[in-house]
RNA sequence: GGCGCGUUCGUCUAGUGGUUAGGACGCCGGCCUCUCAAGCCGGUAACACGGGUUCAAAUCCCGUACGCGCUACCA
């Protein structure tokens, strides 16, 4: 049965804060997010960071930023599993007195030598209670000593079974599974302690997260039934792999929330794309918005099989957004690429107008940000390669002096005015309009192509239009002469 | 090694016994056009392999190959 009840949900995000937020981990956001949004209830975001050593509060406050920014929100949270260890112990220390768990005493070494010997005959060390390697008597003086030990869970003799949204029935043969430990020799809860112990406490119900969590599951499951407590349904997702089909990693691209961020991806976007890894909403739909997604979730259309992150779609993906988005929602986002182009000052309907000349021909807000920088910079970096071809045309200069001079005088900088103006002088002079149009692009915008040239000019306006015109001028007299000789 | 999970165009996916195997990205071509995008139109390209079951299999079963996960006093 997939059934997913209509009362109330309570999912969480549990990431561990050892690094960015991975594009892995924000899916699995997503998927919660949308689950909760779909069904009502509860999101709750809890940071799993009992293994002290590789955890970051600054790591904590990135991943919340990361979320927020991407557009999953939480209900309740965030819960650091650090602050909640004495409620792990305590838990930990009732399935001791109900003899469903027991103290153990081999040291590290004595289980790693236990597990050489195995794996040399070929076999896999377990370890199971009443099969501890060490004699009775051992045991009992260890005990008696107050030596060190770990408490280990007595896991059930039967196969565990649970159902997953994702992969269906799935069972566990007894052999596959160790008594695990509950608590560390110095008294620690172990990550499996602190998950089920929160799962029960948080009243989750619903636990969306990786598949490397899928061998994990049935010793939760063994767990949850030792408390007495009903096992939350599960949904296990397959893994985004990089275009290597390996597991994404840094060497084949970006991984993290913060890196595409910094590419100038929307969040939009990437909600809209990480969704989409791994779900589909069974038509042929592609770009939609969170509401939309979650107005049609369902964990049934998850897909059981990894995905290969691929960027050009994601690009593909921005770009869209980027086209379609009104303005006023896309300028907020494109400020830190404005800034750092050095184009802190822009605003007002110059700057719009321009964004609306560009954003159907940018993949990212870098891209439109550079794009949008001749409007309002001062001086424009002339690429020598780009405009070789214009030096070469001795009669151009003054063709374009004389253009310059017929913009200025015109009553009114507009499109069709600046566009008869150009194309009479073209006329004129015996030539195609191709003539004047392309160096002028160059000279206003530095690019060899870009957006219809006199919508161009007239957001440009008059000032920055003969400024660039004028500094282009003199790139091209300083520009080396054309090289003699082959080819002429 | 053991246990678990997976495998439809290069990539993301639709498909749940009968389809010309659909859509999207990418790529190629065309239209539009001052160029480039966008948009529109068209093209390219897939059921991992081998056995079954069945009148009929991408869909069900078994095996093989390949990939991945787990196998910690990490999470």
């Amino acid at each position: 049965m997939t059934t997913e009840t209509s009362t109330p949900i309570r999912v969480r995000f549990a990431p561990s804060p050892t690094g960015f937020l991975h594009v892995g981990g924000a899916r699995t956001a997503i998927y919660n997010d949308l689950l909760r949004q779909r069904l009502g209830g509860a999101f709750i975001l809890r940071i799993e960071d009992t293994d002290r050593q590789r955890s970051d509060e600054a790591m904590t406050r990135q991943i919340q930023d990361a979320l927020a920014w991407i557009g999953v929100t939480w209900d309740e949270g965030p819960f650091l599993q650090s602050e909640r260890l004495e409620r792990h112990r305590e838990r930990a220390r009732e399935l001791l007195d109900g003899g469903l768990a027991y103290r153990a005493y081999e040291t590290p070494d004595e289980l790693e030598a236990l597990r050489a010997a195995a794996r040399a005959e070929g076999g896999e060390f377990r370890y199971r209670a009443g099969r501890s390697p060490l004699a009775a008597a051992e045991i009992a003086r260890r005990a008696g000593d107050g030596d060190p030990f770990v408490v280990r869970f007595r896991m059930p003799d039967e196969p565990i079974r649970f159902h997953d949204l994702v992969r269906g029935d799935v069972e566990f043969p007894p052999e596959a599974l160790d008594d695990l430990i509950l608590l560390r020799s110095d008294g620690s809860p172990t990550y499996h302690m602190s998950v089920v112990a929160d799962d029960i406490d948080m009243a989750v119900t619903h636990v969306i997260r990786g598949e490397d969590h899928l061998s994990n599951t049935p010793k939760h499951v063994a767990m949850f039934a030792a408390f007495g407590a009903p096992a939350p349904t599960f949904a296990h997702l397959p893994l985004i792999l990089g275009t290597d089909r390996k597991r994404l990693s840094k060497r084949t691209g970006a991984t993290s929330v913060e890196e595409f961020r910094g590419q100038g991806i929307l969040p939009q976007a990437l909600y809209n794309f990480l969704a989409l890894l791994g779900w589909s909403p069974g038509d042929d739909r592609e770009l939609m918005s969170r509401a939309e997604m979650a107005a049609v979730f369902s964990t049934d259309r998850l897909n059981d099989s990894a995905a290969v992150f691929d960027p050009d779609k994601l690009g593909w993906m921005n770009a869209q957004y980027m086209a379609s988005l009104p303005l006023a929602a896309l300028r907020p986002h494109l400020e830190p690429f404005l800034e750092a182009a050095g184009l802190a000052a822009a605003a007002g309907p110059r700057l719009d107008a321009a964004l609306d000349l560009h954003r159907t021909r940018a993949r990212t807000l870098a891209d439109l940000a550079a794009a949008v920088k001749p409007y309002f910079a001062e001086t424009i970096d002339y690429d020598p390669a780009l405009t070789a071809g214009f030096a070469a045309q001795e009669e151009l200069p003054g063709d374009l002096r004389e253009l310059a001079a017929r913009w200025r005088s015109l009553a009114a900088f507009d499109v069709a005015p600046l566009e008869d103006a150009l194309r009479a002088l073209c006329a004129e002079r015996g030539a195609k309009a191709g003539h004047l149009i392309h160096p002028v692009r160059m000279a206003l915008s530095g690019a060899k192509a870009g957006p219809p040239l006199f919508d161009l000019v007239a957001v440009m306006g008059p000032e920055a239009t003969a400024r660039h015109l004028e500094s282009f001028l003199a790139h091209l007299a300083a520009s080396p002469p054309p090289a003699s000789g082959a080819g002429g």
